[in-house]
DNA sequence: CAAACCTTGACACGACCGTGGTAACGTTCG
DNA sequence: CGAACGTTACCACGGTCGTGTCAAGGTTTG
């Protein structure tokens, strides 16, 4: 049977096997299963995890804010809802574009700003 | 001046004041303000905070979640790297559809399921 | 001018995220 | 068959989210 197992999978794609299980869990990366219900990871699954890897660590998201948008993708009514709200009104991006944004998720304890 | 006064803006909408605070903080709605500081919500803010709050409540999402889709909306290159990621495999939604999904998201403390 | 309101900053707290670890039990392979 | 590995279910822990409350100080208003 083709697929690596959950722990070469964690040694080619860099995470650890109790993160597989938690992606797994989070809906974003689902391998198959052996007739005796281990994870068989494929090539596909596998270059998935890295390239998930890659975009968390990129733009500092987290897996949660994947797994929202994973569900606003196949959940039209969220989707329609949130994007309606959205586009409401355009909130000037001087104030909250990235600074402030980050500012705001990853809220570490900084001071200052106040933006003049 | 028009513009309720944050407290005034609270009672008509529903939010605490400490709550229009956290959300302006998460650039989600961010009022005028006076000469001397004071947050100013006009009609158009307390449309949105009364949607926003609707649109919490109708499908159990966080203010985090619709920031984030704030920050995809307008950061074209994030939203650009999500929605290829997610377009990669379309993860069959037998398996982690609202059910899943939830379960993930709230992670409460119930057993069961198993999907037999 | 004093009461009532606003502002920001901080402490606090339960719930959840992202992780690691361990226990108890089934599977694969040498 | 025993070692090595897989599975799920828990405990734990620092960090963040969503809230409340309180303190210290400026503003508005009767």
């Amino acid at each position: 049977m083709d697929g690596l197992t959950i722990n070469e999978a964690a040694g080619t794609t860099g995470w650890s096997p109790r993160m597989l299980r938690y992606v797994e869990r989070a809906g974003l990366v689902s391998p198959a299963r052996s007739a005796s219900g281990y994870r068989l990871y494929g090539p596909a699954e596998l270059q998935r995890l890295r390239t998930l890897k890659e975009l968390l660590n990129r733009f500092g998201i987290g897996l949660s804010d994947v797994a929202f948008a994973a569900q606003m993708k196949d959940s039209p009514e969220l989707r329609e809802a949130v994007e309606a709200w959205l586009e409401a009104q355009p909130r000037r991006p001087e104030d909250v574009s990235a600074e402030d944004w980050l500012r705001f998720e990853q809220e570490k304890h900084e001071r200052l700003l106040t933006a003049a």
